[in-house]
RNA sequence: GCCCUCGUAGUCUAAUGGUCAGGACACGGCCCUUUCAAGGCUGCGAUAGGAGUCCGAUUCUCCUCGAGGGCACCA
């Protein structure tokens, strides 16, 4: 989880594997520090030990159901005379210690959702500690915040409703209460928690599957929160610069793929293609031994200059780089492949074929381009007519790269066997 | 069941007690163009429903409905 976070581009002050002035950050080397509230809570008679056994509580719980009332622990330890306790002690008898709560409203001042109250008599004395010592969450993440000196605590909406027990123990501990702002949750499609049923759920899915973490922080801080304008691409620098709480959303959001993908296309036509190289090479290892293989790399950095434009996702390039990248070219599509066949493809394949020697290879953008536009004084066809089979020929597809740029990126056998190949085709 | 939160187009969102409720994705059309993409223009499309306050409500209040979350000796 820590590498997702880091891949995302995020970075944190202090915490596990990083040190920092507030360990430790493992909760099991913390068990000291939660110990030592937990005596001291119970030093002060604000919390006490309770023998009750689970089947006690269970019993209790079903009774309340019975009769229809809220289930609120009915209180039989609260008050163990010293005696009591400490034979109950003497015997070894197992406890867990509850927490007294006093009889009054919360209310929680959420920074995205301002007041909010909740009554008294939703609480009764919840366990902080178990019978094994061990202090529940909302115990220990209290201390943790606290002595960390945490100012503002935001996190998921499902946290709002712990809440108040979290404040009963600052209070009990006369720690200061933080800031809290709760965030809405993201939802799947039909509205339900996001889950493996619909598809990736965690960070390292969407890496696996080729979106680039800029995109995916990008799309994601939009899903709650919007700027001021009406821009919608930011860099990290400029979310850290913009982004303020009070442009939080309150209400849940659904995850839309199909705009994450929209954005991963337009990050990756603007990254370079060294870059999305990298990537390829160590997220896509596999796919890349295989596609790569023995493959010049100024050729393929030259192929994903070229097609970056039309990937929605990183691997995409490896099929929109193999037609640049490879010797031979396939036909991808029954499109192109009615356009390779076509009479106008004879046509202008066999005038070029023909005219090779007049093909300026190795010059530069401008001469090309300039030939490639005389190109429609020479053959009788339509600009659409003319450049159409050239492209399914040198490309394997009639959607791709500019013709001008594949003449200067191909090798100059490739294209004259490629040439050949198509006329070959097109007079079957 | 009880408690909490939320409710603007299919989706993410902006805005105001009062001009055509703005932008983005998706979808359709047009332009540009040697294709796709990008870009430009444009179309479709929303204030959940009902009361109330007000000269006027999407905005404030209440109810209903809907959605999500929480009610542990889980985190």
């Amino acid at each position: 989880m820590l590498a997702d976070i880091r891949w995302l581009g995020l970075d944190w002050d202090e915490g596990f594997l990083k040190g920092g002035a507030f360990g430790p950050y493992r909760e099991t080397e913390r068990k000291p520090l939660y110990d030592r509230y937990i005596a001291q809570l119970l030093d002060e008679d604000k919390a006490y030990r309770c023998f009750c056994t689970r089947e006690e509580l269970e019993e209790e719980r079903h009774k309340a159901e019975a009769e229809h009332r809220i289930y609120r622990y009915g209180g039989k330890c609260a008050h163990l005379s010293a005696d009591v306790i400490t034979q109950n002690l003497a015997e070894g008898k197992p406890y867990a210690v509850r927490l007294r709560i006093p009889e009054q409203d919360v209310i929680i001042h959420d920074l995205i959702r301002g007041e909010v109250r909740f009554k008294a008599e939703e609480f009764d004395d919840f366990v902080i500690a178990r019978q094994n010592g061990i202090p529940i969450y909302n115990f220990a993440t209290v201390i943790d915040d606290a002595l960390m000196q945490i100012s503002h605590v935001i996190r998921a909406e499902e946290h709002l409703s712990n809440t108040p027990r979290q404040v009963f123990i600052y209070r009990a501990l006369a720690f200061d209460v933080p800031q809290f702002a709760h965030v809405s949750l993201i939802l799947a499609p039909d509205h339900s928690k996001l889950s493996k049923r619909f598809g990736a759920v965690s960070v390292g899915d969407y890496r696996m599957e080729g979106y680039l973490p800029e995109a995916l922080v990008n799309y994601l801080v939009l899903l709650g929160w919007s700027p001021k304008d009406d821009r919608e691409f930011f860099t990290m620098d400029e979310l850290v610069k913009e982004f303020t709480l009070e442009g939080v959303s309150k209400s849940g959001a659904v995850f839309d793929k199909k705009k994450l993908t929209w954005m991963n296309h337009m990050y990756l036509g603007r990254k370079p293609a060294s870059d999305l190289l990298e990537i390829l090479r160590e997220d896509f290892a596999d796919q890349y031994a295989v596609s790569f293989d023995g493959v010049d790399e100024s050729l393929i950095l030259k192929a994903i200059e070229l097609t970056k434009g039309n990937a929605q996702v990183v691997p995409d390039l490896f099929r929109l780089t193999a037609n640049i990248v490879r010797s031979d070219v396939t036909i991808a599509d029954e499109a192109s492949r009615a356009i390779a066949v076509s009479p106008e493809a004879q046509l202008v394949l066999s005038y070029l074929v023909e005219h090779a020697g007049e093909i300026p290879f190795g010059q530069d953008e401008a001469t090309v381009s300039a030939w490639v536009e005389d190109l429609r004084n020479r053959v009788p066809l339509a600009p659409r007519k003319l450049y159409a089979p050239i492209r399914v020929a040198l490309f394997g597809a009639k959607d791709g790269p500019e013709i001008v740029k594949l003449f200067m990126a191909l090798d100059p056998d490739v294209i004259r066997t490629r040439l050949k190949q198509a006329l070959a085709v097109a007079s079957q």
